[in-house]
DNA sequence: CGTCAGGTTGATTAGGATCAACACAGGTGG
DNA sequence: CCACCTGTGTTGATCCTAATCAACCTGACG
């Protein structure tokens, strides 16, 4: 993937312009952002930012996916946020990282100087709308995970992982189809890290949905799914 | 607690003024809100919102503890939140409530029809920056439960449990006074349900720390602690 | 005095962590 | 070309923390 594309000249070229957080912005916003913004790379396994650092910019996920994680004393360690194309990093208001981020896949970001767009989202009632409907939706997602790390077994986890996955991967891709395919962005450690669990007990639970069938695994990142329905009522789906 | 105090004729007089969502509101905003509001009271036990339900207004706890959880179909239940005096309950945007929210001690809220108070945050720039703010630090406290879900153990939950109380309704006090003390505003059931236990091991765990003399227990509810700094050292705390 | 909700404590179990060995793929350098 | 290494993943054996099952305690209240 060249970092110089399409997008990086319009933003109406963008992939995930209906998506993030400037979704909602007039077209003469979307120019003043357009003049603001700068991209940046990150190989995988490279650290976005560090806890404790200077934030100096924000940003959007254009591509790839990040991890947002927080580290214990004696290492360990648990994800509490996977960062998708559309999603958001950074925090305006704050000056100083309280998470590390990580790019778990190459990732590019559209950034922004935090300062000019603190300025922006001051004058601009779009932009700071859908800034508050996108932290109340990353508070909705962050409250789910808390009932999946406090009540849910090994098994659940995984299932809801995967559904979650394949919600969040396949937008208008056919939905009829029977046979989902998803790539799973992260090692067997991060998926440990993101839901509370170490790296043995997740593979195990892998081999064993795979040996009544639930998935197909093609190597150790390809999958796919014969029967969702199946697989959801693994999760321990929530009363609603 | 009588349902009619002097807060309730004056936002002035309010004994959370200064935290809640109408913290930054200019005086002449003040007084629209306060021709808005209306005050509602629950007993402890009983129902705020249900999941599913329409969510006809949004609201600011004055007095009370409540909490927001949610069910799983077998009756697993998880805590996601702690409502305690300032926070702000229901979501601008939002008609149906995803979340249980239940008084767990008598509570009493400031209520906003939830129409008139989406009107109000579109045209008023100070409740919209504040809601962004007060959305954001949830959802920095809800990551913080993560880690404590995902990854610490019973003891550290006990501990980091008792130190968020302590941060979180010790505002002012004598801070230099060693001895601290506090009342637990949940059961042993309610504080199972929000730290991902169950009701013999918080009991267990307070049994421990009361024989090592880490807390000192004055029936069930009322709560010393003589040394918060080696009470802190229990809670497994981060890098940071 | 009996009942009941909330809490404590003990005995046993089980799910997932830990410790350990090995498999496999992709580089790298002789 | 192959030997070697390293990062990632799988599988087995064992251990341990917290869940489960169960009995009992305590105080409030009719």
């Amino acid at each position: 993937m060249t970092p110089v594309q399409s997008y990086e000249k319009n933003c109406s070229q963008c992939p995930i312009r209906h998506r993030a957080v400037c979704a909602t912005c007039e077209p003469d916003e979307l120019v003043e952002l357009d003049s603001m913004k700068y991209y940046r790379s990150f190989e995988a396994g490279q650290p976005i930012m560090w806890s404790g650092d200077r934030m100096g910019f924000v940003g959007t996920v254009v591509s790839g996916t990040a991890t947002i994680e927080r580290l214990m004393e004696d290492g360990r360690k648990q994800t509490m946020g996977l960062l998708l194309p559309s999603d958001f990093i950074g925090r305006p208001g704050r000056d100083t990282a309280i998470y590390d981020v990580t790019a778990v896949t190459d990732v590019t970001l559209c950034c922004f100087r935090r300062e000019g767009f603190e300025q922006m989202v001051g004058k601009t009632p779009h932009l700071s709308q859908r800034m508050l409907e996108m932290a109340l939706d990353e508070l909705d997602a962050a409250r789910e995970w808390m009932l999946l790390l406090g009540r849910k077994t090994a098994r659940e986890k995984i299932a809801t992982f995967l559904m979650m996955l394949v919600r969040r991967t396949t937008i208008g891709n056919e939905t009829n189809s029977d046979e989902i395919k998803i790539v799973l962005p992260l090692t067997r450690e991060a998926m440990a890290d993101y839901l509370g669990l170490t790296i043995e007990t997740v593979s195990r639970q892998f081999s064993v949905l795979k040996k009544e069938g639930l998935i197909v695994l093609d190597g150790k990142r390809n999958l796919s799914i014969p029967s969702s329905e199946a697989l959801l009522l693994e999760t321990g789906s929530d009363a609603t």
